[in-house]
DNA sequence: ACACCTTGTAGTTATTATTCTACATTTCAC
DNA sequence: GTGAAATGTAGAATAATAACTACAAGGTGT
């Protein structure tokens, strides 16, 4: 494991895991982007063994990034860190083509180890997920019918934007937001943003202060 | 600054931030503790210069270990950080006796400057936050400026309810809802209904469940 | 008592969002 | 592997909402 890309918004957060990769690969070649765009433009200009990368950044989001990179270069491993409870994300980054998911929280060996793993090509799955893997045939909530689209849509509407600005945010005809939030209402069984972002909040996936 | 605490859940979070202060200050004593909880007892225990800590931790809240430190031992200094943007939670955050708020996304630099300024004794407050600071009124909570049929509007809206739906069950014309909510929404600071769910949740105001 | 601010109310106009429709692409079930 | 359903996209027409403006009534401070 030699040349390893990290991509994460948050400088303090970087720092942390160079120092952990450091620590166990003195002699790796580490570099840090800052977003999703950039995480792009430096897998298709050089060589990486490894992609560790947050999902939530500014502008292009990390699922994005991800998918854009599973097109250019699939064999590049992709290791995806969030704030987020494995339930919430692990398995759509999953299906997505990431190599492995990981709560920020995790212990550094629990990252090394899974660096080791996804080295040699393999997944790493927690526990949780996998039994999150499981059962998710059975009791599905709502919420996890919607598609990758819907559900950025969702976020940001619960998270209280408007359709311009989330047409203008990710680039698409505010009409095409609008149907999309249509099926979301449908989906879930609602009706305005405001009981959207009251099921947000009870289902734990926004928080209810800023 | 020689004796520093850390709260923070995320272990890698800890490691960059002990990182950027070790740099800064190679003599430094730094403990780290992973909850609320831990943060208080520490506090009890010991003696620190600083305290730096997480707003969300399992648990006690960084925001409730705050206000615990601020009862037990006011002197010491709490610096918070926290992922969110330094919007509704800073000014809460302060008013509960923070010295600063940081975003997790500052610069080391910017961190360090902070660390600085509130190891002698005072506040660091960014732009963005003294803006916040301006134009709120610290006595009273601001949905208590709310006339009674502002309010009743309010939780309306809150609940989901349309403009529409609201000028119906009122008796009013519609215009008139909408002018209510415009005063409402400037009271409040807030631009969506979403935002205005949020906030009556976050305030208790309504529930988040059916 | 007298300006001044807040509140409750709406009309007109401007902005924003929804609906309905459509179509290409992707995914899924069998 | 193929047909059906879901998804991502958006234009045109329509509907809902917000902004701006206005004004009367009721407080409030001095």
């Amino acid at each position: 494991m030699k040349r390893i890309l990290l991509a994460d918004d948050h400088r303090i957060i970087r720092l942390g895991l160079i120092q952990i990769l450091k620590d166990e690969y003195p002699t790796a070649q580490i570099k840090e982007v800052n977003d999703g765009e950039d995480l792009v433009k430096e897998v298709m200009q050089n060589d990486w063994d490894l992609v560790i990368s947050d999902l939530d950044m500014p502008g292009r989001s990390g699922l994005e990034a991800l998918e854009q990179i599973k097109l250019i270069k699939p064999e590049i491993p992709v290791l995806i860190l969030s704030i987020y409870p494995e339930s919430l994300y692990a398995v759509r980054v999953l299906k997505a083509g990431a190599a492995g998911y990981m709560n920020k929280n995790s212990a550094p060996e629990e990252l090394i180890a899974a660096v080791q793993r996804i080295g040699l090509g393999r997944k790493y799955i927690t526990p949780e997920i996998a039994e999150k893997l499981v059962d998710i045939k059975f009791n599905q909530e709502p919420h996890e019918l919607l598609s990758n689209r819907e559900f950025e849509i969702f976020k940001l509407l619960a998270w209280g934007k408007t359709i311009t600005q989330i047409s203008e945010t990710l680039s698409l005809a505010l009409t095409t937001v609008s149907t999309h939030r249509s099926r979301i209402m449908d989906k879930l069984q609602l009706s305005t943003n405001s009981e959207l972002t009251r099921y947000a909040i009870s289902h734990h996936i926004i928080s209810d202060v800023n």
